[in-house]
DNA sequence: ATCACATATGAACAGTTGTTCAAGTGTAAG
DNA sequence: CTTACACTTGAACAACTGTTCATATGTGAT
C-alpha cells in the first residue's frame, strides 16, 4: 500500500498511460458492483442452479433434487441469487418457483462458456 | 445432502421438467471451470487491473501506482489472472508488460456493468 | 562480479464464504 | 386450531481467499 517510490522510479513508470488511463475508469463503487456480481457468478452451485434454470422455471425442491442437495443450501443460494438480481421468484401456494432474472445471465456465461472452450 | 424425502413428496415434484433439465446439463467439469473463471473476475483489485488494461498494455509497476497498491499484491492478482488466460504478458528488458488476452474480457465486462446498471 | 531495479513467490494471518443443523415462517387442507 | 408440507433463516464451523512481509529471481548497466 506504500513504498512504491522504492520500487518503481519517476522516470520508469509510463506517465502517459498512466494518465490516460486514469480519467476513464469507472467510479470506486460502480466497480465494487461489478466485482459482488461476479462474485455470484464464481460458485458452482449457483452456477448450476442457473444452468437448470434456463429450461424452465423450477421449486426449490426441485432444483435440490436436481443438484442433490439439500433443500437449505439451495434456498440460501437463491437467495444470493435474487439480491443479484439474477433470479426471481413467484409463489403459487406453497410451492415457490424461481425463473432467470434476465438475460444478461445468458449472455454471461455463454460468454464464460466461450472463453474456456477456446 | 440427504433426507430429501422428506421434504419433497414424490407426487409434488415437476418429475418432467426435472427429467429434461437433467438431460442438457453441461458436465460437471465445464461447471466447475466456469465458476473458477467467474470467481476471477469476483474481486474488485482484479476487476480494477482488469479495466485498467482495457486502454493498453501497462507494466507492474505502473498499475501497481494506478491503483494505489503495492506491487507484491498486484503481481499475485496478475498471476491469477493469467492462470485464467484473460491476460498475458511481454518482457521488455526489465519490466514486464501485461495485456488483456482476448475480447471476452470486454464482453463479459460489458455484460456485468449493463446488469448492474439496469 | 557487483549493483540496482522490476517483478515473482512463499508463508502467514485476517477476513470471507458455503454448508449443515436446528428452528422458524407461510400456506393449504382437514 | 392443528397438522403437514414447502420454504426460509440464523448461528456455527471448516475451507478458502487476498494482502502483507520477507525473500528470491531475472535483467541490464557499471
Amino acid at each position: 500500500m506504500q513504498e512504491r517510490a522504492e520500487y518503481c522510479q519517476e522516470h520508469h513508470v509510463h506517465a502517459d498511460r498512466v494518465a490516460h488511463v486514469k480519467g476513464d475508469m469507472p467510479d470506486e463503487v460502480r466497480l465494487y458492483d461489478l466485482a459482488e456480481l461476479f462474485k455470484v457468478f464464481g460458485d458452482t452451485t449457483r452456477i448450476r442452479i442457473l444452468y437448470v434454470l434456463f429450461e424452465s422455471e423450477l421449486c426449490v425442491c426441485d432444483i435440490a433434487q436436481l443438484l442433490d442437495m439439500s433443500q437449505s443450501a439451495i434456498s440460501h443460494q437463491l437467495r444470493v441469487l435474487k439480491q443479484a438480481r439474477l433470479v426471481r421468484s413467484r409463489r403459487e401456494g406453497k410451492t415457490v418457483f424461481y425463473f432467470l432474472a434476465d438475460d444478461h445471465v445468458r449472455t454471461i456465461i455463454g460468454q464464460g462458456m466461450e472463453h474456456i472452450e477456446e
